[in-house]
DNA sequence: TTGACATACATAGAATATCGATGTATAATT
DNA sequence: AATTATACATCGATATTCTATGTATGTCAA
């Protein structure tokens, strides 16, 4: 509770996705695959990964879906919600705290 | 495997220790201090998280304990073994890369 | 002097996160 | 025809950290 590190560097798979997802609507496999790109290839996440959080946000009422059904194979796109978007800048404080922390720490 | 973000974010606590001890001996309630000063405030770690990670570092032979009787109450100093100190080395590569991906994806 | 708080170690159980493996199914490429 | 890529998903195992608890002593103020 008192431990920032905890709450923002161990949720960091979630304010990835929802920062991606504030700059368009995005689906499962394109954002595994961007953040691949996007790292240099540092966060190569797995379905396993990915998937159950993007549930979880859903559940949250932080991103909503859709399927598109237009594509050779289906895709279930995932935009931000107002309330997402809100998080979003709570996590993005909490983690620029702890990242200038953590550079305080082992690279000062 | 394949993810350093786990390899690397999962294990920070380990990597603070290290580069803690790399500086000087330390005993583990001073550790606590010290990461909470020195992060000013992001990192508060509980007896919980702290103890069972230097057992499990000195297991590992990355660092080592000894026992000074002479203070009021005893303290169990550790210090960063020489393979400590090559470990140490190799999780600060991987978390220096993992930082600026991380710093790509949200801050970018 | 008594109660509260800080020091200093430690462990056990619960919650959470991520991985690895596996599953289904179609499209594209070789 | 076989392999790889796309695209969704879940389950079990492992690892990490928290919360809570325990023991024991030292210090300081009311």
């Amino acid at each position: 509770m008192n431990n920032r590190n905890a709450d923002s560097l161990r949720s960091v798979t979630e304010t990835i996705i929802m920062k991606l997802l504030a700059g368009r609507p995005m689906y499962g496999y394109e954002i595994i695959r961007e953040v691949e790109e996007r790292s240099g290839g540092a966060f190569r996440w797995k379905e396993g990964t990915l998937y159950p959080c993007l549930h979880k946000l859903e559940v949250q009422h932080c991103i909503e879906s859709e399927w598109d059904m237009s594509q050779a194979k289906p895709r279930k796109y995932y935009r931000l919600t107002a309330a997402g978007a809100r998080e979003l800048a709570r996590k993005l404080e909490d983690t620029e705290v702890v990242l200038g922390a953590l550079h305080s720490l082992l690279f000062a």
